[in-house]
DNA sequence: GAATATTTTAAACGGTTGTTTAAAATATTC
DNA sequence: GAATATTTTAAACAACCGTTTAAAATATTC
């Protein structure tokens, strides 16, 4: 019975997220949920309380995908022009792996700003990454321009995920397939690290 | 009889201009926008004939405002360095005066990607600016990093308009206020011009 | 295998959606 | 200023929304 269940469960959870993802939680009927997931809709309500509270609960898994990796990687023991070159890789890795992952979050943040209330601790966690006491030297030692990690993390991530947030738009405008625009993104990508490193760090 | 109509034909598309770009075209009701211009509800239906019309009205709109400055930027007779500053610091202008614009719009293509239909003669005229001819002879000379147009044309605006796109995540990620935001965004703004002009235009 | 607990179902709930109607109010024409 | 055209109104429309119900189907317990 816990089997059975948690497979039904777990149908619409997964569902859920797949179109949530896609229509965002406006665009998205507890109809549409149940349909995708090949179930009854009264369902939805039956293990998740609330079309909100399905919500919620799958919000907080996609907020949580979505800074997992960035912690792990500013603290791993490698020097800085590695680090910056893996943080960008594992965002265009993310970006390629779930396309709607950041529009849903911005967009689902700006309309409902409360729903952060879920993360806090993050600046805490930031400020005490090796990245930042290897910043902090850098620039004390003059091997690295003062810029704070505030303006870093966002560049290391903006430039790749704007990139895909307006994936529809840049093929558009530029005129190119989705297969043009892997190789671009791909490009595109190592302008980035490489802007960045040639930033960051300074030459003698 | 002319100057009548028009007053409540403007009320209405002014009033769902502001509805639509906080709430989105699915979290606005055809009641939200006639409470906003103090309007009965059938006149919205009445001047423009479904919700949906009046939405492409205003997307169009809104379009035009996102694309319309960078185009003559672009072609003003002035160095290539001093174009990049003015490129970003009209998108920060731009972020500033209307913070919701690029997040209404990513969000309501990356729903509904034909509604992009609209725009098609952008890349043709990017092609032709004089930024682009500048970039080509500079690459050519020897003075400017060979980058294609495609690459730093979201580099010049990707930064300023993810950090206003996230602007609540940044600030509870970061506890900064919002007052704090405008700061440090404008701090950022002169890091990103620097980078760029750092990266693209090659020292001797 | 009867009794009990859990899961699934079809149907309905009241409320809201975008849109339409037909009459009232106002403005314009001659 | 009567006749006509335009604008605004309150009310209603069917369709859909999230959610609930109560019975049917299935699984579990003893």
């Amino acid at each position: 019975m816990k089997c059975v269940s948690e497979k039904s469960e777990d149908k619409i959870r997964e569902a859920a997220k797949r179109v949530f993802l896609k229509k965002g939680f406006d665009g998205t009927t507890s109809r549409d949920i149940a349909k995708e997931a090949d179930m009854n809709i009264a369902l939805t309500n039956y293990y998740f309380r609330s079309k909100e509270k399905l919500f919620m609960e799958i919000f907080k898994d996609l907020m949580e995908m979505y800074f997992q990796n960035i912690i792990h990687i500013l603290n791993k023991p490698i020097d800085i022009k590695t680090k910056i070159s893996e943080v960008v890789e594992n965002n265009y890795r993310m970006m390629r792996q779930e396309p709607d992952l950041v529009i849903f979050i911005m967009n689902e943040i700006h309309k409902e700003p409360e729903r952060l209330l879920v993360k806090l601790s993050l600046y805490s966690q930031l400020k005490s990454t090796l990245f930042n006491q290897q910043l902090a030297e850098g620039i004390e030692s003059g091997v690295l321009r003062p810029v704070p990690m505030e303006s870093i993390l966002p560049l290391m991530t903006s430039c790749i995920e704007f990139l895909f947030l307006g994936k529809e738009m840049h093929q558009k405008v530029f005129g190119i397939s989705a297969e043009e625009f892997e190789a671009f993104a791909e490009n595109h990508k190592e302008h980035v690290k490489a802007m960045i490193c040639n930033y960051l760090i300074l030459e003698k």
